[in-house]
DNA sequence: TGTACATCAGTGAACGCGCGTTCACTGATGTAC
DNA sequence: TGTACATCAGTGAACGCGCGTTCACTGATGTAC
């Protein structure tokens, strides 16, 4: 790449870091200004048009960055989940570390889940749902792993993933001493509906055992 | 109440609806402008601030709106849940039918539980811990119905309530065709995490018989 | 290597616009006697 | 009941401000020969 083009590569990571860092402070998407994020990325408002069409495009290129980040969650559970490593055990821990180093991040995903850009909202759907095929899949050979029966992995991960989306939430909203206490309660809540996920097997199996 | 104030809360009331209705038309709180609500509402700008110091004032009376629906909710529960009708089915009905009678306030609570107005995230947190503690309720009472064993109902209502949360905005953000299967698989979901509570019970109970 | 030209990332001035908020006001409703 | 006065919900004009976007530009980097 020539030097021009690595400058300009450069410039434009410091925008899209600027957005995410105004956005983090109390602010929606919809009501990020143009003008806001240069003033944050030292750049003259005009500049902003050399690297994306409008707040817009930049939104999605932020939504596809969050993507890549989950991505790489996912590539490290790989890693991480062994014979004496559990899964459950392995991605909660994986999960509170992506909270602590990129909340900027986790704060944009799920805010603009619901948020004002459809576009944004599509990008974020469908990384998300990729997400949970990937967990979906880890579901399923940490199972056969274990020897253990399994029914409705994908439902099972959509349960994960929605459970845990939403303590991210409460977790990075919550006062540091409360902080503890609601990781602990969302591992509860995995645990509980992995449980579930197990029994629901267990009864199946039986049932077609006694046909 | 004299004519004077019950004209006054109705021009209040008129308010808070303009604002719901603009916020949903893919727009977050942040971003939500007082003279449009004025303009949907039609009033004139000045006019506002004879019912609300300011557009954050507006958003909590709105969260405080949606927290009595939701306690209405709670009622209606209460009521149809029976010997005849159980509390998965019952509970996944009412809400449903909430989700297409009042699709904006929905939203509203949605979007600004991780919106940018510290003040209406509280009262949203607030409502949300208060209904947990309903469903919690109605979970213990239900298993000593049936004489199920139960463990952690506070944790189980916890994550039910969750999933119920999100997969109301997929069914919202869904296409009316696809609205069906999202449905569905959220009431799997509940299921899945009912059976891990029950699951659960029935482990720790063996257990304290061993002892 | 040196030269002449092309490219294009970043800029500053300027525009029209909708915004929140203030102010002094109007006139219907409420109250005291 | 009638009258004189007080209250106060709703208003229109005006303000200064930050916004998104356009435009013609500059000058460093890249390219062709």
């Amino acid at each position: 790449m020539s030097l021009r083009a690595e400058q300009k590569e450069q410039t434009k990571r410091t925008i899209m870091k600027a957005a995410l860092t105004s956005l983090s402070a109390d602010r929606s998407y919809g009501s990020l200004s143009l003008r806001e994020v240069a003033r944050v990325a030292q750049i003259a408002p005009t500049s902003f048009y050399r690297h994306f069409k409008d707040l817009e495009d930049l939104g999605v290129s932020l939504a596809q960055e969050v993507g890549e980040t989950l991505m790489e969650l996912v590539r490290q559970g790989a890693r991480e989940v062994g014979p004496e490593r559990d899964l459950i055990r392995a991605s909660t821990d994986i999960f509170l570390r992506y909270l602590r180093e990129e909340p900027h991040q986790f704060r944009f995903l799920m805010r603009e889940k619901s948020g004002s850009s459809p576009k944004i909202r599509a990008e974020i759907k469908r990384l998300t749902e990729m997400f949970i095929d990937q967990i979906a899949d880890f579901i399923v050979k940490e199972a056969s792993r274990r020897a253990r029966p399994i029914a409705e992995p994908r439902i099972l991960a959509q349960a994960i993933v929605n459970i845990a989306l939403y303590a991210g939430v409460e977790f990075l909203d919550a006062e540091p001493w409360d902080q503890e206490v609601i990781y602990q309660q969302f591992i509860k809540q995995i645990m509980l509906v992995s449980l579930g996920g197990e029994a629901l097997a267990r009864h199946r199996e039986q049932k077609a055992l006694r046909q």
